[in-house]
DNA sequence: AACAGCCACAACCGCCTTAGT
DNA sequence: GACTAAGGCGGTTGTGGCTGT
């Protein structure tokens, strides 16, 4: 790994505006990006005048100010698809807000910390209900280690008795227009494998 | 009313990956 | 191939608002 002479954030800390985002610089942001497109994040960052670092100004701009973004009011049905596909993926979080329209990795991330961490926690617990999710969050702990495993191979039980190994960019069509459920019901058939299925070794 | 504790969320930090030279 | 800059991601922290005492 290159040594880090100047990644964007601790570039002059004194000098860069740091905390929370006036409506004045989400304005001055959102001019520039209409201008420069959103990438090219230090240009934008530094034509906007707006004396933010160029990943501040991408974090701003992906969680709060893209068009087409979800704000709160996360539904049942999109609260279930998470838990399942944190079952599938770990703390893919970026991944997880592919699948859900207007959501962000930050939103997901938060609202799985502050909510779901806790009701997966509390349904660990009680081991009379453990179906294969159940025994599947355990491994929720290890979660970030999936980050180590090839990007196409989705190992969820390192036990040996259900590991399902599969492409994930193959099982998830990340084209634009695939925002709809339809892959969520190929899931949902899969997570029901019959038992002859779940031993294939 | 005042205070403490908790919670939710925005933002930052640091590591890793990718692209460009 | 080596090096560097920039982008992307997940983990963590800071803080404001809410709730209970």
């Amino acid at each position: 790994m290159a040594p880090r002479v100047n990644d964007g954030t601790i570039t002059s800390k004194r000098a860069m505006n740091r905390g929370a985002w006036t409506p004045e610089e989400d304005r001055k942001l959102a001019q520039c990006i209409e201008i420069h497109g959103p990438k090219r994040w230090k240009t934008v960052a530094i034509k906007s005048g707006l004396n933010r670092c160029g990943k501040s100004c991408r974090l701003r701009w992906l969680n709060y100010l893209r068009p087409n973004i979800k704000r709160g009011n996360i539904s049942d049905e999109e609260e279930d698809l998470i838990l399942r596909l944190h079952r599938l993926l770990g703390n893919r979080w970026s991944l997880i807000a592919g699948r859900l329209p207007g959501r962000t990795d930050n939103e997901i991330k938060n609202y799985w910390n502050s909510h779901l961490c806790k009701k997966v926690n509390q349904k660990v617990e009680k081991p009379e209900s453990s179906t294969r999710h159940e025994i599947i969050g355990q491994n929720d702990q290890n979660a970030g280690d999936n980050r180590a495993m090839s990007e196409n191979e989705v190992e969820i039980n390192e036990s040996g008795n259900l590991d399902v190994s599969l492409d994930v960019n193959e099982f998830f069509n990340f084209s634009e227009e695939s925002f709809g459920f339809d892959w969520l019901n190929k899931y949902l058939e899969l997570d029901q494998i019959p038992e002859s299925t779940e031993r294939s070794e």
